[in-house]
DNA sequence: ACAACTATTCTTAGGCA
DNA sequence: GTGCCTAAGAATAGTTG
């Protein structure tokens, strides 16, 4: 009864996991309905997950494309002068890899493009020093976990499907 | 001490209105964070604000490029597949018009941007017959209002400049 | 699969430094 | 203007029908 603690990390039942997407999706938009009235201010939200084939936006998909024309518009420092960090979404992403890893997981085709994005973007721009060895770190956990992949690969077969039902 | 109900409108107070945007900013990208985590999933955010030039988005600008070039590339008819409901933004526009003119605040140009926007969606696809009724009943109320501004600006001057600090 | 319920945790408005 | 604090209030994990 009641709720636990949040645990940060991915839920595990596929089931569960998708009823607290929908419940924190509402959640989520409710928050940021409030916080477009509260502060008067323009604000949209892009989500995507397996559960529907095309994103799902907020509140509307016009809003989404003047907000974005906007974007557009901007020059690149400026864009990129407001971004927020992406070292969090690299850590983020290797403790992923690495739980997935530690339960026998799936490591599955969307882990792989959100690393690749991330990576990507170090080629593109230009990044503090700090930023710089941080991707070092990254590529060094990587290639462990790769290896950690094909031996678990090789050896066992208990790489089991559970996700993208829908 | 504590914290009372959400009163669901404006804030008045140009330097209240400010803290509780970082504040809820902070809590909202927070959620998004958690929701991306559990399930296993992604997502980006963009929002807009006076407090800053430019688009505040999260994780980082990869990442929204990445999922909006997705957006881009599916058929119209997905994309307005999963489309949130736009009637309650409207309602929303409305009764913020209305409180506004209730409190004699400023009535401004993000206002009319928000207006615009959501009566453009109105030409460029197909809506449901209640939505058309919705969007004339906006009109009328937006004729109303635009008098009363009119009224308000001619006659007094107690349209204070409050906003667009920074 | 969803809707209601509710115990519990989490969020945050207002106050203070 | 920012950062910490804390109680009032909101969100939600797990459970039930």
């Amino acid at each position: 009864m009641g709720r636990r603690k949040v645990t940060h990390q991915l839920i595990s039942d596929a089931a569960t996991r998708r009823v607290t997407f929908r419940k924190r999706k509402e959640g989520l938009l409710k928050k940021l309905k409030e916080l477009t009235i509260l502060c008067g201010l323009r604000a949209c939200a892009i989500i995507y997950s397996d559960y529907k084939e095309g994103p799902e936006v907020w509140p509307n998909r016009n809003e989404v494309r003047v907000l974005l024309n906007r974007l557009s518009e901007l020059p690149v420092e400026k864009q990129t002068k407001y971004m927020m960090d992406q070292k969090d979404l690299m850590t983020r992403m290797i403790q992923d890899a690495e739980k997935k890893l530690e339960k026998e997981q799936m490591f599955g085709r969307s882990m792989e493009l959100g690393m690749a994005a991330a990576f990507r973007d170090l080629d593109d721009a230009d990044y503090s020093e700090e930023l710089v060895k941080a991707a070092d770190v990254v590529a060094k956990r990587i290639n462990v976990i790769r290896e950690r992949i094909e031996a678990l690969e090789s050896g066992e077969a208990f790489v089991k499907e559970e996700e993208d039902e829908e």
